[in-house]
DNA sequence: TTAAAGTCAAGCGAATGTGTCGGAATTGGG
DNA sequence: CCCAATTCCGACACATTCGCTTGACTTTAA
């Protein structure tokens, strides 16, 4: 299982602007440099999350982008369904002509069960919940004082 | 999430064998025509199904394949893998020079996490649950007797 | 006014996905 | 022994997607 690189650098983008202290604008070059992702295709990845009303942004000198609600109410399910864009629901994808006469169909039997696994396993870690383990990460690395 | 084709139309092919009465061989033409999948196609997708040693072939007139192993010993997280290739599990998929200083890397703290839960929810499921399953829907479709 | 940003559109090379084609090797049956 | 069925193998082709670049335009703070 592979995962693109438009989800894992649009992920990284939010969890940026979710450990920003403040609600001051993070600009995509700033985001760009600190991580070394590719500016310009950064830009076309956080235009679906403002899209889906996930950021805002702020145009003009000293913009950027701010999260449009609380990290806590923002699931990792909303991020990666907003940068995969329209998940085109194939209702089924048997072909028509197909035996399908038994009424089984393996699109439900095997793989929506599992995209409901996956669902529920994003939609339970919020990016709070993320910025969280981040931030705890960190203090480990380098930590503020020792005991 | 969107699922291949290659790995819909094997796990297809394995639920064919696995709902074969006995170990009586099934050829790709059978099951091609059946589920109107392309033929030439199937074939090469059954090739890493072999390699990977779940399905044995028998070669020449009235050949065919049948499961190497039963089906309850047979997960679907087996033909997952067998189906996608080499993994390909890059350890840690940060750039080199990225901002990494503080430990974390999403890399874990997100997509391990994910692939993990796949990875669990395949690998609970055995191949003879599949097609018990399938029996059942067929029984529900058409049943033999009328109570 | 100007520089820093977001916004939008187009395109592009490489990889991947989805097959196709042709042919060699093997085997059971007539 | 021969033939048809079938697996096996490799190459190729076509379309789409991925990952990324370029360039032009708009908006806004300083």
């Amino acid at each position: 299982m592979r995962f693109s690189t438009r989800v894992r650098y649009g992920m990284q983008a939010m969890l940026a602007l979710a450990m920003r202290p403040q609600q001051v604008p993070l600009s995509v070059k700033e985001i760009a440099e600190r991580h070394s992702l590719p500016e310009h295709y950064l830009e076309q990845l956080i235009t679906p999350l403002r899209r889906a009303g996930l950021v805002q942004s702020a145009r003009g000198a000293q913009g950027g982008y701010v999260l449009a609600h609380p990290a806590a109410e923002i699931s990792l399910r909303d991020i990666v369904e907003a940068l995969e864009g329209p998940v085109a629901v194939d209702e089924c994808s048997c072909p028509p002509g197909a035996e399908h006469a038994f009424g089984y169909c393996l699109e439900h039997g095997v793989w929506r069960k599992l995209k409901q696994t996956i669902d529920d396993h994003l939609a339970s870690r919020s990016l709070a919940d993320l910025r969280d383990e981040a931030f705890a990460a960190e203090q480990e690395a380098a930590p503020a004082y020792e005991i």
